[in-house]
DNA sequence: AGTGAGATGGCCT
DNA sequence: GGCCATCTCACTA
């Protein structure tokens, strides 16, 4: 690596194989809600320790809307070392321990100043087959946010990468469009603590989809 | 099918 | 000390 590459910004590296297919960084800067809208049908694909590439059409997502949003990790612009993932520009990871046991998966979206998110709380595996014949919900690996992570072997080590490039090991290609006509828009999950905003309609997942957490 | 409790650790919303 | 953007298992029915 000479010293024209120590001086570039992450932002600056596109590889030119990645431009293809890769949801580049300027997509995940805009309106948080619609980011989340249009991440389902995308691939999330994770490069794990030994060179395996892990797969997911992404079928569940969830929008979280920075300091006046009581559900958000930065409500209250609350920034501290386990949100400081969340000040960074868009299209970066944010992974946090849940329950003590469980990590959740966010792309940041909007820019610095902004802390948003879009929490993936479902994957539809690409590489996989059901181990008994036809799937059965309560077996699925990756229907849920701790679960998508142990599939894909995230953990906090994973936090803060860029996800619009594949030298990260972390990142979203697109993938086929998914109709209006089926995506749900309903309220998120798990966060009955945050008053009026417990049933903001922020959590979109693909109609009839199997992988689906809670249809 | 639906309910309830326990696991388990980092951070106080 | 209490609370989590969760998951699994045991238990009812």
């Amino acid at each position: 690596m000479g010293t024209r590459d120590l001086q570039r910004s992450p932002h600056d590296v596109q590889p030119a194989a990645d431009r293809a297919s890769m949801i580049p960084c300027s997509f995940y800067r805009g309106d948080t809600t619609t980011v989340a809208r249009k991440l389902l049908g995308a691939v999330l694909c994770h490069r794990t320790e030994s060179g395996k590439i892990l797969r997911g059409r992404i079928v569940e997502t969830e929008a979280y809307l920075g300091i006046e949003d009581p559900a958000c990790h930065t409500f209250g612009d609350r920034r501290t070392a386990k949100t400081r993932s969340m000040y960074l520009d868009g299209g970066h990871s944010y992974i946090y321990l849940i329950y003590g046991m469980h990590y959740c998966l966010n792309v940041v979206t909007r820019s610095e100043r902004e802390p948003e998110a879009v929490l993936l709380r479902a994957i539809e595996p690409l590489d996989w087959k059901s181990p008994g014949g036809k799937p059965t919900r309560t077996l699925l690996p990756s229907n849920g946010p701790g679960k998508l992570c142990r599939y894909l072997g995230l953990t906090k080590a994973h936090d803060g990468l860029p996800m619009w490039t594949k030298s990260s090991g972390l990142w979203i290609q697109e993938g086929e469009a998914v109709d209006d006509g089926l995506v749900v828009e309903t309220s998120r999950v798990g966060v009955a603590y945050a008053g009026e905003a417990a049933g903001w309609p922020l959590r979109f997942y693909i109609k009839g989809n199997l992988f689906v957490s809670k249809p």
